[in-house]
DNA sequence: CTGTTTGTTCGCACAAGTTGCAGATTGGCG
DNA sequence: CGCCAATCTGCAACTTGTGCGAACAAACAG
């Protein structure tokens, strides 16, 4: 994703409005690294901006996407994520807390696929499930607590 | 997945009852490659014995992956699918109609990762997004139609 | 600065997919 | 056969996200 202030040209360019809550979101997604999902936007846009509305956040995170200035990051179970880091990586996911981080996997595109008869143009995205180090520590003996942290 | 009688033995072992229910389910998952949902096996479950229940197919298919017989598939977007292929395999997504097909990937558990800092015991799952044969056909030479077939 | 236009916001209803619940049913067993 | 615990079913509820229309407000011209 580019800058609040290249995003507002951009926005203006295309004829789009720029409006308070864009601006906003705009500032809340400028070097955001935690994935986050579109609620977790609306509790923290909510805090600046009471009465903000979360549909307008799906609205412009939509938007976002379709300009291809965010990335929908889908991890295999519960609510989307947003993802402003537009280069070609890949995530890893902990499975007790749920945090995502970046990660670079060498070789990604030149993966050795056995079974593909007939499709094509195939590109991969990759999700690594573990846990955490936070989570390690937090039951650095007993692996198998129920525990739900966070 | 193990073959239906098999399941049928696994089942009784821990003290589970075989309904017609479940082995109806056990036979259209055995050798199902299509990836099939929830809805996809009601319906068909429902031709051969009219008044099963979703919420039934549901229950068994958790249970089925609770018991590590079935995986849980996530594609990205729309509902879940139900892989009883319990190979260390990945898949590939036909974006235009939505198959689901199995492919091996080499060295897959072997990939350099650059940034997991902490995370430990990560296993990948890999979905590769694309367009298969069929699709790929019946759109030759302009490769943007909305078409939305199957 | 004021008015007009047009894109935007908001609230709510709705949709899809899945789960919780409780009463009716039934498989396994003595 | 008769019991009982496991299961099934129907429905409500839940989660995540979208459609829609009335109210609102940026942008711009005069
Ligand atoms: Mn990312
Ligand atoms: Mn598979
Ligand atoms: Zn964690
Ligand atoms: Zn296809």
């Amino acid at each position: 994703m580019r800058t609040p202030a290249e995003l507002t040209d951009a926005f203006r360019k295309q004829g789009f409005k720029i409006t308070p809550q864009r601006q906003l979101l705009f500032r809340l997604l400028d070097g955001n690294a935690t994935h986050p999902t579109a609620e977790a936007l609306y509790n923290r846009a909510c805090s600046e901006m009471p009465g903000i509305s979360l549909r307008t956040v799906y609205q412009t995170l939509n938007d976002l996407a379709a300009m291809g200035e965010l990335r929908h990051v889908s991890v295999g179970c519960g609510p989307g994520r947003f993802d402003p880091n537009t280069d070609d990586h890949h995530h890893v996911v902990c499975d007790r807390c749920g945090t995502v981080r970046d990660v670079y996997v060498d070789g990604a595109n030149q993966l050795a696929i056995e079974g593909l008869d007939g499709f094509d143009a195939v590109t991969p995205s990759i999700v690594f499930h573990g846990e955490c180090a936070d989570c390690a520590l937090s039951v650095p003996t007993n692996p198998n607590s129920p525990k739900e942290h966070q």
